[in-house]
RNA sequence: GCGGCUAUAGUUCAGGGGCAGAACGCCUGUCUGUGGCACAGGAUGUCGUGGGUUCGAUCCCCACUAGCCGCCCCA
């Protein structure tokens, strides 16, 4: 019988690692509650069709890369039901907004979500069928204030101050605008008209591209296709004046709070709902998969499944890049320490087990990390053992349970001593800053 | 979905048509209530899976699977 693995493109985060990610959460949860954000969890999976009308058909998402299968009948009379694992979280969250009619509060929702997303794409470091997205949304009606640029440049600002204070260090921040629903096509055609001269002289990508998504011949990294592209015409020329100034008011508001970026006019996004401000956070050393983290605004999401006018932003952040990004860092500066218990209780002899339970029930209340050993290991293989894992070796012998004092050995200085019980913990604790 | 590279010990990797290798790690002992250091010894394994060529395949060939890199797309 051959041995079951992990699926492809799925993976076991194992510790030390773990300790990494849950940094991540905990300093996206500390500064996300600063901006007054609150947690949202929706469902791993969903009705397909509301991916196919949030994220759009035609995108690859959609059309090629999700986990989509029938859910059974439970009765004759019950219709079966196309179900999807949720390849992004944005839909989802907007879905939850109209269903417990978030917007009917007056207030802006302020969402932020942790959790996996599944795309079926070929595996590749740093992008994993499975993989866990950060995100978060701002979504309200109109006359709470959800259209406002100020909302556009909050939710940058913050996403820089994430990143600074888990210290990546090194990201790029680009933005652009997509311009409104009626920018979109306008600019849409009048590249297509563009194209049309110049498009048999670029790469058979581009080509198809032009057919099919003409927004992504901007994306090209091909070298001869640069200066093409760079004469094509720009989509902030396409702008109407509103999309423009909200467009100038997010630089402002950015400007003024310093938060460094730079002025992209060829960042378009894969997803259909995207209006207006569009943005990525980028950094070297990912490889092909750069992008930290995207997100831009969605005027019209909530309208397109079935919901009220709600506009919103957000973005999502790819865990497993963050994870990547820091680990490359580390390792260019000092390992992260590795996690060592407090002490490691020794028990002389299998008659101290149950003393030693005992001790290490208390220390452990106190808030220390104990690690625990066997009385039917021999000294010297505890010694070996708690010199692995533990600052430090509590001896539990009969001496020392008559006695009620313990023998304690620190290993970084090698000193050994008597200790009584009732001072065992505040010593340990006092070995953390040594 | 397409193209390229890779798969050998717990880990990182070398090797090569005829007994399976190194380093680190692991285990044992020198040392029976004392770790690290040193010395001595030991175990590592279906050489990714399945087929083919061959007297003989871990090595050559094919397929599959998985990983990595790039494309597509995206976080």
């Amino acid at each position: 019988m051959s041995t079951l693995k992990a699926v492809r493109g799925t993976r076991d985060l194992l510790p030390p690692e773990t300790a990494l990610w849950n940094r991540i959460e905990a300093v996206a949860r500390s500064v996300f509650a600063r901006y007054n954000f609150g947690e949202i969890r929706t469902p791993i999976f969903e009705d397909t069709a509301l991916f196919a009308r949030g994220v759009g058909e035609e995108t690859d998402i959609v059309s090629k890369e999700m986990y989509t299968w029938e859910d059974r009948a439970r009765a004759q009379s019950e219709k079966t039901q196309s179900l999807t694992l949720r390849p992004e979280n944005t839909a989802g969250v907007v879905r939850a907004y109209i269903e417990h009619k978030l917007g009917e509060t007056g207030q802006l929702a302020k969402l932020y979500y942790i959790g996996p997303q599944f795309r079926r794409e070929r595996p590749q470091k740093g992008r994993y069928r499975q993989f866990s997205q950060i995100g978060a949304e701002v979504i309200g009606p109109t006359h709470a204030g959800s259209e406002s640029p100020l909302r556009d440049a909050e939710v940058l600002e913050m996403l820089a101050t994430f990143l600074d204070e888990l210290g990546i260090t090194g990201w790029t921040l680009k933005i652009n605008s997509v311009g409104s629903s009626a920018d979109r096509p306008r600019y849409i055609e009048t590249l297509r008209t563009a194209l049309a001269p110049v498009v048999s002289q670029m790469c058979p990508d581009c080509q198809r591209r032009a057919e099919t998504n003409p927004l992504r011949v901007l994306d090209c990294k091909i070298p001869e296709d640069q200066p093409i592209i760079d004469a094509l015409p720009r989509i902030a020329d396409s702008l109407d004046e509103a999309s423009r100034d909200h467009f100038a008011q997010v630089c402002a508001a950015l400007d003024a709070s310093g938060v460094p970026y730079t002025h992209d006019h060829r960042l378009v996004r894969g997803l259909d709902y995207y209006t207006r401000t569009t943005f990525e956070f980028t950094h070297g050393g990912l490889g092909a998969q750069n992008a930290l983290l995207g997100g831009g605004r969605y005027d019209g999401l909530s309208e397109a499944i079935g919901g009220p006018k709600a506009p919103g932003i957000g973005f999502a952040m790819g865990e497993d890049r963050l994870v990547l990004t820091l680990q490359a860092q580390e390792a260019n500066q000092k390992a992260a320490p590795p996690q060592v218990a407090d002490t490691y209780i020794a028990p002389l002899g299998p008659a101290q087990n149950p003393a030693a339970l005992a001790l290490a029930r208390t220390l452990r209340r106190q808030g220390l990390r104990v690690e625990l050993g066997d009385g039917t290991f021999r000294l010297k293989k505890s010694f070996e053992a708690a010199d692995k894992t533990a600052r430090s070796i509590v001896l539990l012998g009969e001496d020392e349970a008559q006695s009620g004092i313990l023998t304690v050995k620190v290993f970084a200085t090698g000193s050994q001593s008597k200790v009584p019980q009732t001072e065992l913990a505040d010593l340990l604790a006092g070995l953390r800053n040594t």
